[in-house]
DNA sequence: GAAGCGTGGGT
DNA sequence: TACCCAAGCTT
């Protein structure tokens, strides 16, 4: 037994060491990241990683340059307006995030001295951080030594241990083994290397076993069963749902917007008025009744369509001109066509833009 | 534990 | 093309 134990130490160990060495090598360079050995500053870590949640680093890369820029520290960005926050973050995804992002920066800002807290705990209880994050800021920032585990890990230790129990049964298992593998030393570093392996080597599908730093020690791979790994319970199907925008233009051009509520779907972002969103087939009669004002409403031809993580949309787009009347009473804020881009418009709500006013060039990319 | 919550890039 | 899915958190 205790000969054992002191094999799976020395095997963990080894998997360290590798990837460590790997890492001085291969890291990749990142704007959020220090030299191997060093650690990062703490504000650019956490903000890197509530960005990176769910996301991938091509996507982050020019919101936390131009985050980095604006708000170059916590207590910055904790002085900032939760709408010009809003507003950065539009195009991101997963909203609520920029919502915990600033709730966050006024939480270290006046409650902890403008200083991060340093231990998983403290980091664990500010909003947005789950344990994923509190490890990574833990270890990456601070020297901590934590278990990281995000996607990519659960990956490679899937792999390494051959676990074919599905996730998210697996998490435990999963988390246990990513445990014995994290050095006292370098844990940081450690897990930014499972990371970089996971996104460039351990990749989900065609994984390139030929350049593995740790291919001699992995148990999928000796079996031929490494792309078969991680196993996941099936998921569930998309259904569809359906509505319209109303894309009202004043007299001068403006175009009317709306806030959307807090939270839920797109909280705190702006929308180009519009139905509620369900299964029903498109109705023109059905769907006017939710319109912002009694006006000739002219359908556009074609549907914007967009998929959500757990449904697909389809909106059908109406546009007029605002009379007088509608000018003054409609609900919402009117916006000169040459600030939409500025906005804190979603991907959906800029789709709808360019298939109302395909003139005014994709507001893609205009920001 | 499961569901809700975005988006764009890769295959 | 139509999926797949990425450095997850909250409720």
């Amino acid at each position: 037994m205790a000969k054992r134990s002191t094999e799976i130490k020395s095997e963990s160990r080894s998997v360290a060491e590798r990837l460590l060495a790997w890492y001085d090598v291969h890291a990749r360079v990142l704007p959020w990241r220090a030299r191997p050995g060093m650690l990062a500053d703490p504000y650019a870590v956490w903000l890197s990683e509530i960005m990176l949640q769910q996301t991938t680093v091509a996507a982050v890369g020019p919101y936390f340059r131009k985050f980095l820029a604006r708000w170059p520290s916590v207590a910055a960005l904790a002085a900032a307006s939760i709408d010009d926050v809003m507003r950065e973050w539009a195009g991101l995804g997963y909203y609520s995030r920029a919502r915990n992002l600033h709730a966050c920066a006024v939480a270290v800002a006046s409650e902890h001295g403008g200083e991060f807290p340093d231990t998983e705990e403290g980091l664990r209880s500010l909003p947005g951080i789950g344990p994923y994050t509190a490890a990574a800021i833990a270890a990456i920032a601070f020297g901590r030594r934590a278990t990281v585990v995000d996607g990519n890990v659960e990956r490679v230790v899937s792999r390494l241990f051959s676990i074919e129990t599905p996730l998210p049964a697996s998490k435990p298992e999963i988390r246990a083994k990513a445990d014995t593998l994290t050095p006292d030393e370098r844990a940081g570093d450690f897990a930014q290397a499972m990371m970089d392996l996971g996104a460039t080597i351990c990749t989900p599908k065609r994984p390139s076993c030929n350049r593995c730093p740790i291919a001699s020690l992995c148990s999928a791979h000796a079996a031929g069963i490494e792309e078969t790994l991680p196993r996941r319970l099936a998921k569930k199907e998309r259904p569809v749902r359906r509505g319209a925008c109303f894309v009202l233009i004043r007299a001068d051009g403006a175009m009317l917007l709306r806030k959307r509520p807090a939270k839920g779907l797109l909280g705190g972002m702006m929308e180009v008025p519009t139905t509620p969103w369900d299964g029903a087939e498109i109705d023109e009669t059905a769907l006017l009744s939710h319109a912002p004002a009694k006006l000739p409403w002219r359908r556009v031809p074609g549907l914007v369509e967009h998929t959500f993580t757990h449904f697909h949309l389809q909106l059908a787009v109406f546009k007029a001109k605002a009379s007088a009347k509608a000018a003054r009473d409609a609900e919402g804020i009117w916006v000169s066509t040459d600030e939409l881009g500025g906005e804190a418009l979603p991907s959906l709500m800029r789709k709808v833009v360019d298939h109302a006013m395909p003139d005014l060039g994709p507001l893609f990319g205009k920001r």
